[in-house]
RNA sequence: GGCCCCGUCGUCUAGCCAGGUCUAGGACACCGGCCUUUCAAGCCGGCAACACGGGUUCAAAUCCCGUCGGGGUCACCA
């Protein structure tokens, strides 16, 4: 036996761990119903995901609803909705069921009751007597006094008949932990290792309110033992809630769960918590602001309104709406804070639940980065057949009301969608953006002309009209079977030796004339599409504008 | 402030536990070039980091101590 063996220290057994049967992990994510999904929130969804169904486990969705009365259904659709769009699907929970339920905590009243009932009568918990402000007069003279405050049981009803009294005296008692005052409280953390925390700094915090409801972290270790939660794995922010509640479970006579506590998601450039309500200071981040107004733009062009209670780049529902695919936001989140090797970032499903592990979750909290998002948007989308491209885009054409609702399958329009698509490929990064390309789409007498544009490539070159209208005689030959990209070529670099001028001089003017813009697909492929009377249709419409503008001036 | 956690390119990270193969690897972003009818895409190339200071060691990003910095948490919120 090697020395430093026999040296080793004598520790004590940390507290026990739950038997473990390694096969089927039981993990649980527990939103609260606030109407929105956190970016944060989900990657916490991920995690506890993959290590229930990478391991053949159970995945449940529980619903902390302690505190609130608004309206929970409503406030939940949100989140069930980017849950089901991420495809992380939950094997017990709202809307499902299970045999561990009810999933909403408001509905378990009673299993609490009962443990706060056992819990006054092992004398983990006492009855109390103070009121807010009395603990609040406490706080602040210890603070003031700059010593660490602890309560100080002053009110506390050590029998019933100090329980009368304090009634007598009008006052409504709150159950309180009685914390241990001494000894350190050691867990192990699947992430952190070993993590100790002296008792001394826990408060006798409160588990039961004056009327009568009970607080979340009571709740909380009550549900993940009655749904035999194996893991739980949740955000660092409740790594020092840990040792509260391995009290409450210990006092309830249950096993402890396996604990990870995961780095939250940070801002984008900062280490500071990433938070809904900062939008506005993370447009000033360029890669934010770009992800961000490209996805205004795709609801601009819906006509939807943009509203920053819903739309912001912070929560899922933003890519869903904007028309990200789930498998990119999944092999985004999965890489933040969690890596396999120093090499793989291309990460599908099912390669996730295969490698996913929570020792190779990195410590340190992870920028959320949108920009690096796009570019896993962009890879995915990249592999995407042709007509599943098509099948994904035309929702948002149908919304802006630029092709009807149901399409024909063999309707010409449907034709021009999946040349669009085809043509444009490269250019549809998310789904929204076909909308870019709404020109296509829209009547020759109606598509908006960029002024910008306009002015830049028709109206300043002094010779553009001229030229554009001696092209357009030319386009006039092609009869319309013979309408095709590379005729249309030939024609243009026929016409540019013909006037001995550079192929730019005239180009930039056409497709000015016929899409409204500067910047587009191939522009032989985009007259193509369009076909010779809209084309030249198009050309004259410009040529008119030109016109009009000249004599205006 | 107490307690807890964290600290490798601007960002996500590999490497750290088992010190040399690390003149620190990959990716995103950025910059430049090629291609080109525009803008993208694509291809090629470039910039760029071990927070700091002490130890231990022949040798430290890796081990130890300290400092600094960042964050989380301290509710009759979750």
């Amino acid at each position: 036996m090697p020395d430093d063996l026999l040296e080793f220290p004598v520790t004590p057994t940390p507290l026990p761990a739950m038997n473990q049967t390694p096969s089927a992990p039981r993990t649980r994510f527990a939103p609260s119903p606030t109407g929105y999904l956190h970016i944060g929130g989900v990657r916490t969804a991920l995690f506890n995901w993959l290590v229930a169904k990478g391991q053949g486990g159970q995945f449940i969705l529980r619903i902390d609803d302690t505190d609130q009365q608004r309206n929970v259904e409503q406030a939940l659709q949100p989140i069930l909705e980017g849950l089901r769009w991420l495809g992380l699907d939950w094997d017990e929970g709202p809307e499902i069921g299970g045999s561990h339920g009810p999933y909403y905590q408001s509905q378990r009243g009673q299993l609490y009751q009962q443990a706060v009932q056992k819990l006054l009568e092992t004398g983990a918990a006492y009855w109390d007597y103070a009121t807010p402000e009395e603990v609040a007069q406490e706080r602040e003279a210890a603070q003031r006094e700059k010593r660490p405050w602890r309560y100080s049981r002053r009110w506390m009803a050590a029998t019933e008949e100090q329980r009368r009294r304090f009634e007598a005296e009008g006052r409504r008692g709150v159950v309180r932990l009685k914390m241990p005052q001494e000894g350190t409280c050691v867990f192990d953390d699947l992430i952190r290792g070993r993590v100790e925390v002296p008792w001394a700094g826990e408060q006798d915090h409160v588990i039961q309110r004056a009327d009568g409801s009970v607080l979340y972290h009571l709740a909380s270790v009550v549900d993940d033992y009655h749904m035999q939660i194996t893991h739980v794995i949740r955000a660092e922010e409740h790594l020092s809630n840990t040792p509260r509640q391995i009290f409450i479970a210990q006092a309830l006579g249950y096993p402890l769960p396996r604990y990870a506590h995961l780095p939250y998601v940070a801002e984008p450039g900062s280490r500071n918590k990433l938070s809904k309500r900062k939008l506005k200071k993370y447009l000033n981040q360029p890669d934010f602001r770009k992800v961000y107004e490209a996805g205004t733009r795709i609801m601009q062009a819906l006509g939807r309104p943009v509203d920053p209670e819903t739309f912001n780049p912070v929560m899922v529902q933003f890519y869903r709406a904007v028309g990200y695919l789930p498998e990119a936001v999944l092999n985004y989140l999965v890489l933040l804070g969690w890596s396999l090797d120093e090499r793989t970032e291309d990460f599908s499903r099912e390669e996730m639940l295969r490698h996913f592990s929570l020792d190779r979750v990195n410590r340190a909290p992870a920028s959320f980065d949108p920009a690096k998002l796009l570019a896993f948007q962009q890879r995915w989308m990249q592999r995407v057949p042709l007509a599943e491209k098509v099948r994904l885009v035309l929702p948002y054409l149908q919304e802006a009301g630029l092709v009807p609702n149901p399409l024909e399958p063999n309707a010409p329009l449907a034709r021009r969608v999946e040349q669009v698509v085809h043509y444009a490929e490269d250019r549809i990064t998310v789904a929204g953006d076909i909308l870019q390309f709404a020109y296509m789409f829209q009547g020759d007498e109606e598509f908006p002309y960029n002024e910008k544009d306009f002015q830049k490539r028709l109206l300043k070159p002094a010779e553009a009209a001229e030229l554009l209208e001696a092209f357009a005689q030319e386009l006039e030959q092609l009869s319309p079977e013979q309408f095709l990209a590379s005729r249309i070529q030939e024609l243009m670099q026929q016409f540019v030796e013909k006037h001995s001028i550079k192929i730019g001089q005239i180009i930039h003017a056409v497709r000015v004339a016929v899409t409204g813009q500067a910047v587009g697909f191939g522009l032989f492929e985009t007259l193509e599409v369009l076909g010779r009377q809209a084309t030249l249709g198009r050309i004259r419409r410009a040529l008119r504008l030109v016109q009009e503008k000249r004599s205006g001036e």
